[in-house]
DNA sequence: ATACATGCAAATCATTTGCGCAGTC
DNA sequence: GACTGCGCAAATGATTTGCATGTAT
C-alpha cells in the first residue's frame, strides 16, 4: 500500500487546474460543473475525494466561512480574506501576513500558536456602487 | 403576525442558560443533552430553533471553525478565539479587540470594513503538558 | 500484477421543516 | 382567541463511503 494521491488521475489534474484558474474560491459543487465539461461521467464523489487529497498534499486549501459548505482555494501562500456581508463574494486581500499578531497574543494564549486566521467583513466595493 | 422569538418559553430560557453557564463553546447536540436533563421531551429541532432564534436576537453567536458543524457562544462581545489544533478545545481570548487592524487595512480592501474575525491556532497548555 | 482511482448509488451527519397540538399573551 | 412555540418525524443538503471495475506504474 502506498498512499492517497500517488497516482496521477486526469481528474485530479483537472481539478487542481479548474482551481488554479479562478479567485473565486469555488464550493466542490461548482468545481464540479467545471470539470463535467471536460469529463462528462466524472462524479461529485471523485471530485470530494480529490479535494480532499489534494488539501492533504497542501497543493490547495479548504476554507470555511459558516456557509454549512466549503470552498477551495488554490492559493496556499498565508492570506486573508475579506467576504462581503451583501453578496457573499470572497476576495484574496493583497496584505503582507501580520505576524507581529502572533506575538502580540503570545502572553495572553493558553498556550503556543502556530498560526492565525483573518477575514474580514464588510460591503464590497461592486454592493456599494449599487446602491 | 408578530415574530420569532417574542413570546417566551421554558426551553429559549433554559437554552440561554445552558449556554451562559459555560465557556466551552457547545454544538446543538451538547446544548441539547443539557437541556434534556431539564426538560426530558425536548426535542433538537426546538434546540436549533431556539438556538437561531437567540442568534438573531443577538444573545448569543454562532461560529463555526471548519468542522462541519457550528458552536455556540453566550459571550456576545467582540473577542477572539484560540483552538487547540490537538485537541480542539476553543478558548476565548481576553485581548482587547485589535481595532487598528480594520484600518491598517482600509485601503487595501475592495470595500467598506465593518467587522473582523481573528482566530489562532496552535497547542493549548493542556496539550503541551501532555507530550 | 498490484494497488490506487473512478463512477455509481446508498449511507451519513448536521440541520431544517411540515404538521397538529400546547402554551403564552 | 390569536398567534407563537413545541415535539415528532420526515425531508434536506453537503459530504462520505462501499463496491465492482478501470487505470497508472
Amino acid at each position: 500500500m502506498q498512499a492517497l494521491g500517488t497516482k496521477r488521475s486526469r481528474q485530479r489534474e483537472r481539478i487542481l487546474q479548474v482551481l488554479k484558474r479562478t479567485t473565486s474560491h469555488p464550493t466542490a459543487e461548482w468545481v464540479y460543473e467545471q470539470v463535467r465539461q471536460q469529463i462528462p461521467h466524472v462524479s461529485l464523489g471523485t471530485v470530494y475525494r480529490n479535494l480532499h487529497i489534494l488539501t492533504a498534499q497542501a497543493k490547495i486549501r479548504e476554507l470555511d466561512f459558516g456557509e454549512g459548505l466549503h470552498r477551495y482555494d488554490a492559493t496556499v501562500e498565508q492570506h486573508y480574506h475579506f467576504v462581503c456581508n451583501q453578496c457573499g463574494v470572497v476576495r484574496d486581500l493583497a496584505v503582507p501576513p501580520q505576524n507581529d499578531l502572533n506575538d502580540r497574543m503570545r502572553d495572553m494564549v493558553p498556550g503556543n500558536i502556530a498560526a492565525h486566521r483573518l477575514d474580514f467583513y464588510g460591503i464590497c466595493s461592486d454592493c456599494l456602487g449599487k446602491i
